[in-house]
DNA sequence: TATTGTTATACTCTATAACTATA
DNA sequence: TATAGTTATAGAGTATAACAATA
């Protein structure tokens, strides 16, 4: 087998400006994802919560008593992968487990008066960067893109 | 430390639908993406390629001779992660790593006719896939979410 | 000295399956 | 039987650090 006559590393590796990916919608959720996601590490990272600890904890201080079923439910994982998160914000005395003398299988999830001040904290800083890292985009279109995203959501089944 | 009196385990869960997340990008992208990520894997996760191995491929396929550091530093991943993935291309003889003279670094990837015709197959399948998923947008609202993702994209570093 | 491809390694995130205690 | 919480486990996906060959 005969080496190529030329080989042009470089051709039109610039001009990828448009390759079939950039027209696809998941490709582009992915990469747009990774930079929000990365930016909200930067921010809340150090000593602060992982995006889907904080999403717990908002669930909980905004819902008070929320089982982890429920929980599970609303962030669309598994009720598995829930225990290490709640594990790791009742460790930190942000929130509590609590008997429910009704059911004794479910543990409602009580935020803490900590938890809720963590939380507010939180929330602030992350509305913070997003509104910050998102300057380029218009409050319109930061509107707009909320409201398609929403509407992708509801395709769920 | 008494029990609360009351505890109502449904309470608001309901109406969760205006919780503080639904108004931050990050988590809405989050949600978005994996809709559209894992109709993706349905659709071509059998016997096909995974979301990364697809990109790749996708690229090789139309910059012929891209290098490996080009190819990583356009899909935004480590050089050290792409490894895996051009030798699962390879194995499957889907595409080439071929000794580039002037460089003896470097190894240009280059389709192979098989490698070209899995390819176009598997863009059409993807392309049919997001047409028919994301169906609830229309074609304007399709064209504005990408404008916007990749808006996002242009912001990064 | 710097860069390309590579290996080794570890960490995060997530899913599956099975267990227990309750219902 | 079915459900809530839990544990164990495994598989993606990705990042970091170090190395050999080459520039």
């Amino acid at each position: 087998m005969a080496a190529p006559q030329q080989i042009t590393t470089q051709a039109g590796v610039e001009d990828r400006a448009h390759s079939d990916l950039e027209d696809l919608v998941g490709y582009n959720l992915k990469r747009a994802y990774l930079i929000v996601s990365s930016d909200f590490k930067r921010t809340l990272g150090q000593d602060g919560f992982a995006p889907r600890v904080f999403s717990a904890l908002s669930l909980v201080a905004q819902f008070p008593n929320i089982t982890q079923s429920e929980l599970a439910r609303n962030l669309g994982i598994e009720r598995s992968g829930l225990v290490a998160i709640i594990d790791e914000l009742e460790d930190r005395e942000l929130l509590q487990r609590i008997a429910v003398p009704n059911d004794r299988r479910v543990q409602a999830l009580a935020p803490t008066a900590a938890g809720l001040a963590a939380y507010a904290r939180a929330r602030d800083a992350v509305r913070a960067h997003e509104a910050e890292l998102l300057s380029v985009l218009s409050p319109e279109e930061n509107e707009t893109l909320l409201r398609l995203l929403r509407k992708i959501r509801e395709v769920e089944v």
